[in-house]
DNA sequence: AATTGCGCATGACAACTGTCATGCTGAAAT
DNA sequence: ATTTCAGCATGACAGTTGTCATGCGCAATT
């Protein structure tokens, strides 16, 4: 079985790259970033994308994407070590046929490979029933308002970056706080992000 | 060789503790995190500690000032996410022999732990240079007011958890802010966390 | 003993932030 | 065709935040 491996960390890649080969049928490729990842897969077939989220280049998300756009037949398992309910929503959305976080052991990982490219659908349970919670109150511009000021932008400098008046940034804001229940922009920040929503 | 690994996810944890006992004299006892890590330091014995930094319960700072208090001979290993020029020297100071960022392969892991055993210090040359750099400018109490007000504290709660009139924890913040250049203090708190002040 | 410098502490003031009332637009429902 | 509603946009106002001058205590230097 083909499985490329794309994982940033390179301690976690090669480490897991190890434990995989050591399974009679496994054969795994190697990505560092998303980049690469994407490019092996326009060259050479794939069985299975193994990928984390959180990537340089283009997100484990983003590779499902692909591949689902292309009708190409590689099955998706996202490893990742933060279970926010928006992602496991936009996963799925994309066919992704396992989600596991990072705090399930390897013997899991290997379990869910088998099961995926047997057809199911494993997503972590906790996960699951998170992502049945809430879904995302904020519009795109009040996302996109809310990212620039938890990296640190002033007001005027959101309002530039998206071609509005300082009070529409201000109003944007106002409403991610009043719709996360924040006390203030960062703490609006907080939540937003921890939810996978930012 | 009996060594502890502690790190707080499963998966990495799993997959670095079967590569680690496919070493001929291995012998890798696990733990989730910090304080587990450390009731297992004090009950027995180790060799070797082999840690991750960022954990619930003690850090892996924490654990190597243990073993340096208790002037015991297990030698320690840090693997971390990141590179942070405040946990370099920290670690430095706590006689840790080894710094490793996760961003490398395994085989340096094992390496590393061989010459550390040998009496070696290894510290990833990248981590090194950066350590050098600049020195944390923030006062104790800059920082704590940082901390507070990145998690989305306003002014006046900064000020009773710190009991300090509201115009105080307003000049920490000031302080901080003009220390790192910043431009507010989400920016300054942004600027901290990335430089390990935090 | 006097000086210098740092960290801590405070309040006044100016600048920025959050809220709210208001208006506009276009899509969906009636 | 009209109504309704969500999203976008704005500015006035009150509340919060950032800056600065000032003062205190303590340790290190002169």
């Amino acid at each position: 079985m083909r499985i490329l491996l794309a994982e940033d960390q390179a301690m976690v890649r090669t480490a897991l790259a190890s434990l995989l080969r050591l399974e009679a049928d496994f054969q795994v490729t190697e990505a560092a970033d998303g980049s690469t990842a994407l490019k092996l897969l326009q060259q050479q077939p794939f069985d299975l994308l193994l990928s984390d989220i959180e990537m340089p280049g283009h997100s484990g998300i983003e590779l499902a994407q692909y591949l689902q756009q292309q009708k190409l037949a590689t099955k998706v398992v996202i490893i990742t070590t933060f279970g926010r309910a928006g992602y496991v929503k936009r996963a799925i959305d994309a066919g992704v046929g396992g989600f596991l976080l990072k705090d399930a052991p390897v013997d899991q990982l290997v379990s869910a490979i088998n099961q995926v490219m047997a057809g199911k659908r494993v997503i972590d349970s906790e996960l699951l029933l998170n992502s049945l919670g809430e879904q995302d109150p904020l519009t795109d511009k009040e996302r996109q308002a809310l990212r620039l000021a938890a990296e640190g932008n002033s007001t005027s400098e959101i309002a530039s970056a998206l071609y509005i008046a300082e009070g529409t940034a201000r109003n944007y804001l106002s409403e991610a706080i009043s719709k996360l229940n924040a006390t203030n922009r960062i703490d609006a920040a907080r939540i937003a992000r921890q939810k996978g929503w930012l």
